[in-house]
DNA sequence: GGAATAGTGTCTTTGAGACATTATATC
DNA sequence: GATATAATGTCTCAAAGACACTATTCC
């Protein structure tokens, strides 16, 4: 029960963390900043920092963050997606984390000389195998991030954000493959994402690859919700990629 | 970028807030809590409170206050889905809230006597509508918990966490139309429930209604992952019910 | 018998899975 | 021409939607 004496509330440290995913050659990438200062001084972990004053809103803050990471404006997708607060997470005090999860297209390179100099795109495989020791509890709140994005492609439109204003049809697969981590049939994905209204748009260009036929161009339509949503194959036993 | 002068960060205060949902005549209601204190004295809010030290862990605050609000032993689902916090949500200072989604049976009426003296279970259709106007932005926290129950009616078990031990179909039908607000069938919903494998499994008695034929009594089964996942019928142009 | 609910079966339709074929580009 | 990718079409099968029918209880 809420009781008004004041003064005897613990009081604890609020940050925002990022998971910042794009797509790298084809592979999912996350956004690592390296430590310059202890705990975990020298190791990776997710952007982020605490609010900047009293007043700050939450959301504000990871848009912030997300911008001075990126080094751009900050239109992206963005939302929360958990807490994390554990006592002991952070050696420096009761340090209560909000974990969002941002989408980006490709970009440049994180700039030397800006906020972002240690920035670097670690692809998340690495990560999620425990090959790079991140900072506090930074392995699993990607899993986690990881986790909302997979989801979140099976019924919205969400794998649009990964792509750039326009793109084609088989670059949209390539989204889903790379966050699903599976291989799907262009044919049925073809038939799937055309079939839901509105979902994406022809804007009447076209754009050549290297070799074979130009393939047209899209840009994300008005729909938001994927129904039917896209199936998500059912990976075997939990393993890795076929 | 974390900086480390720790003296300049600035500390919230940390609640949990609980939306704990069941099913009383077939109607979802949720638990509400008459406010004794300033702010929004005397009005309905929702059961909840601040950490009680320093040390507390999130998730057990959170199972501390469902606890002491039903007054039973806390064995029922419980799951975080949110966090709250925008500047001036709660008028004694900067208060973030981690939003909790509990799922729980058909309980005896809050006790009086007890912490939840001014505990009552409320229609959520009524309090979705404004009918009654609550505490803080727990109007907005309620309609998001709505949300992620009914989302996650479609792919796993939760269902069953608003039932009793043992349970008839039905019985788990209405959860279902309860929560989704729709009309199911029941011959299609039979036939679904028993194709997906332990999902449910039969125990052998049966339990007699005021008439008709008794009804087959089930538990769940070890199965948490409904696939395919029961569909939810589009609800017409975001409307009432038919 | 009638009324009510439980449980089973069947036909239709939608949509995913598998895969052949045609179209348009570069070399 | 060969090769590569884009785009479309077809057959099959799984599963949801609609709905008829039988079973078991109480009155």
């Amino acid at each position: 029960m809420i009781e008004d004496r004041f003064r005897e509330r613990p009081s604890v440290l609020l940050t925002v963390d990022l998971v910042i995913l794009t797509l790298r050659e084809a592979k999912l990438h996350v956004l690592m900043i390296e430590r310059g200062n202890s705990p975990y001084k020298g190791m990776f972990a997710l952007p982020g920092g605490f609010l900047q004053h009293r007043e700050e809103d939450i959301f504000v803050a990871a848009r912030r963050e997300l911008s001075e990471e990126t080094g751009l404006e900050p239109n992206f997708h963005l939302e929360q997606f958990g807490v994390y607060g554990a006592p002991g997470r952070d050696t420096r005090g009761r340090v209560v984390s909000v974990a969002h999860l941002a989408i980006v297209p490709r970009l440049p390179e994180p700039a030397a000389g800006t906020d972002a100099a240690n920035a670097i795109w670690l692809p998340i495989d690495r990560l999620l195998r425990g090959e790079i020791e991140l900072a506090f509890d930074h392995q699993q709140i990607i899993t986690d991030g990881l986790e909302r994005a997979r989801a979140k492609l099976e019924y919205s439109s969400l794998a649009t954000a990964f792509c750039e204003e326009t793109f084609t049809i088989s670059e949209l697969q390539r989204v889903y493959e790379a966050v699903w981590g599976v291989q799907l049939d262009p044919r049925n994905f073809y038939r799937k994402v055309k079939s839901v209204n509105d979902f994406i748009v022809e804007v009447g260009a076209t754009k050549q690859t290297e070799n074979g036929r130009p393939a047209r161009l899209f840009r994300p339509g008005t729909e938001q919700v994927l129904y039917p949503p896209m199936v998500r194959p059912p990976r075997f036993a939990e393993g890795e990629e076929r």
